[in-house]
DNA sequence: GTGACAATTTGCGCTAGCGCAAAGAAGGAT
DNA sequence: ATCCTTCTTTGCGCTAGCGCAAATTGTCAC
C-alpha cells in the first residue's frame, strides 16, 4: 500500500507541513510490513529510525532483566513512535520493543533525515513537542494510578481510555467493540490475565460489558466509570 | 539574588544559547521565592509560566479525587519544569502541583515569550526535546517498576537514583548524604512511609545505610544495588 | 468432524504490604 | 531545661490480589 502526502496529514506531527515536505519526507523512507507477534525494534537497539504505523497496531513494552514485561503505550494507525532517535545528542537507544498486535505496517523514517528537517522546520519541532507532552501526561496518569488506586479501578479505566482510543462500533451488540486479550490488558495495567479474567467475568455477569475469545463489548460505559471512582 | 547569562549556561535546555539569547530570556523574566512547602503552581493551574529552578528543591505532585499524591518527579538547581504551556496548541493547564521541599528561588519564563523563542531557535527545540525524552525514559523506567518490582527493590531503586541527582558526599561518614523524609521516599516509590521505616530501619541495621530524622546516609551503595536485582 | 493449541475460567492457598495504633525520639522555640 | 510538634519506629491484624492448578471453551488446520 502506497502512502500518500495526503495520508500523511492525518499524523498530528505533520498537521501544518507543506506537500514539499510531505513528499520528502516519504521519498526517504521506507515501509515494512510485519505479521503479528513480529518486532519492529526491540529495546535495547539503537534508535536509527522513527516510526508511523499505516495499518495494524502495535505496543511498546518494556522489560525488566527478570523478563517481566509492561506495556507501556499502544500504538494505533497514523501515530508516530520511537522518534527518539531524531532528537537525543547522543547515541540513543530504543527504550522499548514495538511489537505487532496484528499485522501492521509502517512507514520507517531514518532519524538523521528527520533530524536534519527539524532543524529548519519550527512546525515539526512544535508537532513532536505536542506529541511527547500528550504522551508524558498519558503516562504520568497511569503511573498515578497504578500507585493509587486497585486493580478494578484501573481496569475499568484501561477500557474506558481504549474505548476512545481503540474502540470501533459493534454491529451485533448496542456497544463499543475492543479487540484485545486478557493478557493484552494485563499488560496495560499492572496485573495478571487471571486478574484481568475474574473482572471481566464478574462485570459480563452484571451487564456491563460482553465478552468473547481476545474481544471485549462496552456495553454501559457509565458502569465503568463509576468503578473508576470507586463507588460500585 | 540575581542569575547571570553564565548561570542560565547551566540548564541543559540552554547549552548551545547565545549571550544575547540568554539575556533576552532573563529581561523577560521574573524571579519568585517561596519557602519551604509553599507552591509555584497547582495541578490545574494554566500554564502561563516555565519554571527554572535556581536554588532550593521543588517536587512535582500529582493527586486523584481522591486526594492520594505521587511524586511523578524532583527538581534540582538548574533544572527546568513546566514547560508544557510554552509548547501546547491548546490552552494548557499543569498536570502536577509543584511544591517546594525547602526554600526555593525559580525564573518564572512567560510560555508565550519562550514559545516565540522557540520559532526561530532550533538549538532551543532540540534542547527541550531532549529534555521531554530524558523525563519520558526516567517515567516509563519508574511505571515499569512499579508494575513488577517488589517495595524494597523500589526503595532501594529510588535511593540509588538519588544519591546520583541529589547526594552530598557526608563529611561525618564515609558515605552519601540524602536529605529526604520516609514521607518523601514513599511518595517516590508508591508506598507509605511506614514501609520505607521499615525497610531503613532493616538497612540500617545490615549496615548499608545510617540514618537520621530526614536523612539518609548511604554507606554500601552496592547492596542496595543488590537489593534492587533481587539479590539480597 | 476431529484434534491440537491457545485463551479463558474458576478455585483456593498464600503473602506482601497496607492501615492503624501507640510509643519514642529529634529538633526547634521559648 | 522544658514543652510542643513532627517525624520515626515497631507491632499486629487484615485483605487485595497473585500464583498456580485444573478444567473448559473457542478457533483453526487438516
Amino acid at each position: 500500500m502506497n502512502v500518500s502526502p495526503k495520508d500523511l496529514k492525518q499524523v498530528v506531527v505533520f498537521q501544518q507541513a507543506t506537500d514539499d515536505d510531505l513528499q520528502l519526507i516519504l521519498k526517504n523512507s521506507i515501509t515494512r510490513s510485519m505479521e503479528e507477534g513480529g518486532f519492529f525494534f526491540l529495546q535495547g537497539d539503537e534508535a536509527t529510525y522513527l516510526y508511523i504505523l499505516t495499518s495494524g497496531q502495535v505496543k511498546l513494552m518494556q522489560s525488566n532483566p527478570h523478563g517481566q514485561q509492561v506495556n507501556l503505550r499502544t500504538i494505533y494507525p497514523w501515530e508516530m513512535f520511537g522518534a527518539l532517535g531524531a532528537v537525543r545528542n547522543d547515541g540513543a537507544t530504543y527504550p522499548a520493543t514495538a511489537q505487532t498486535l496484528e499485522d501492521s505496517t509502517v512507514l520507517a523514517v531514518p532519524s538523521l533525515f528527520l533530524r536534519s528537517m527539524l532543524e529548519t522546520r519550527p512546525y515539526l519541532s512544535f508537532g513532536l513537542m505536542n506529541l511527547m507532552t500528550s504522551y508524558i501526561q498519558e503516562i504520568q496518569s497511569r503511573y498515578r494510578e497504578l500507585a493509587t488506586e486497585k486493580v478494578e479501578q484501573r481496569v475499568a479505566n484501561a477500557l474506558i481510555r481504549l474505548v476512545g482510543q481503540a474502540g470501533i462500533k459493534s454491529e451485533k451488540e448496542a456497544g463499543i467493540e475492543l479487540s484485545f486479550s486478557r493478557q493484552d490488558v494485563a499488560e496495560m495495567t499492572g496485573t495478571t490475565l487471571y486478574t484481568v479474567s475474574r473482572l471481566l467475568s464478574d462485570w459480563e455477569r452484571k451487564g456491563i460489558i460482553k465478552t468473547g475469545r481476545e474481544k471485549i463489548i462496552v456495553l454501559k460505559p457509565h458502569d465503568l466509570v463509576q468503578i473508576t471512582e470507586g463507588s460500585a
